[in-house]
DNA sequence: GTAATATGTGAATTGTGAATCACAATTCTT
DNA sequence: AAGAATTGTGATTCACAATTCACATATTAC
């Protein structure tokens, strides 16, 4: 029997939600137009009834993917005004979505994204120089109030504050979730702290 | 004409770098037996002389990717025997060597080498966990020489140690090249040993 | 020098996955 | 309610890449 039919929107959405669980269990590499389809209960061709192509899908999910990147940043800055706090609540956090979410360094990292379109490269360090430029923001106030350290260069310390979380992500995907990242990110902070302090 | 007939060893090591080269223009998407046979100068049917199968290619780089890190540890060790010097030397080293072979992270992070044999991922994880292994001991000297802190747990500073080099080789990776990942270890150098040393 | 072995070659096979298309069923417009 | 637009379906095409195989040629062993 045919699926229900559902209009674009609703379709798009569905199709990129299942996008990224299906890169969630697969990889990139095993993201495919028929797996696509057979979880959001519709048949191969008809995805491309809401996308042109499977580049486009992928172009949804890393538009989906910079989403949640920035309500991460968005949360962390609404809990405290305390710079050195909301750092320490984004890495946090950010270790957290990774662990739900490893399609996000799947993407971030797979050169399949970048093969496709020549753009796709650009995208993806687009949303990182954007999450970065916040991080930037947060420290560069933190100097402004005298509690960052006034030699730190904010956008090499936004960097660095990517480093706390990055390998420990790696760590834990070839591990196959048994390197504990959560617990990393909360045993490297101290340290983080240290090096960025007035 | 066809090619002057080489022993095996002698392609294996050829098709294994031909492989590399080939990565770090094409990503692991791009990695093909035919792509691999025509550098070589051999037709693609003739890889299977010497390796049963695409696989046992990937094998061979990741070999030949753990042997090209753990030499950087050991040239590090060679230069200088303080602890700090020496972490500062191969955090330089291996900037170097991710800008002039992109491959590395490529192979590291694409999932592609997961997907094919499922005792990939362990291989890479075992890979990264040996090098790891090498960071926290010259963490473990400095801390028994006093240089450095005691409530530095070594296996934490090795995994930050990766995170002063590792987001970097990302950034440089997505901006084509023009984040200087070089420059940026050098200047986040001085806030990591702030934040070890005793 | 001859047989065995190793290496190289091109054609053919196989599998896979994206994309297209004609047609069917549903929903929307008026 | 009729016609237009939207969405779903199954068959099919197309390109591409890994692998196999029968055969050719060079190297090695004895």
């Amino acid at each position: 029997m045919p699926a229900p039919k559902t209009q674009t929107l609703q379709r798009q959405e569905q199709i990129t939600q299942a996008a990224l669980d299906l890169i969630n269990d697969s990889g990139v590499t095993g993201l495919s137009i028929a797996g696509i389809a057979q979880r959001v209960g519709i048949v191969p061709s008809a995805i491309y009834r809401h996308f042109n192509s499977k580049d486009a899908v992928i172009d949804a999910v890393l538009d989906l993917i910079k989403l949640r990147m920035l309500a991460n940043v968005a949360h962390a800055g609404s809990e405290t005004s305390d710079p050195i706090e909301q750092l320490k609540l984004l890495s946090q956090r950010h270790a957290a979505m990774l662990t739900e979410n490893r399609a996000i360094p799947y993407v971030v990292f797979s050169d399949t994204v970048y093969t496709g379109d020549p753009g796709r490269k650009a995208r993806v360090a687009q949303i990182i120089t954007t999450y970065l430029g916040e991080i930037e923001t947060i420290i560069d106030r933190g100097r402004k109030d005298g509690i960052i350290r006034k030699d730190i260069v904010p956008a090499t310390a936004a960097v660095m504050f990517l480093g706390l979380i990055l390998p420990a992500a790696v760590l834990w995907n070839v591990s196959e979730g048994k390197f504990d990242m959560i617990t990393h990110v909360k045993n490297a902070w101290p340290a983080f702290e240290r090096s960025i302090v007035a």
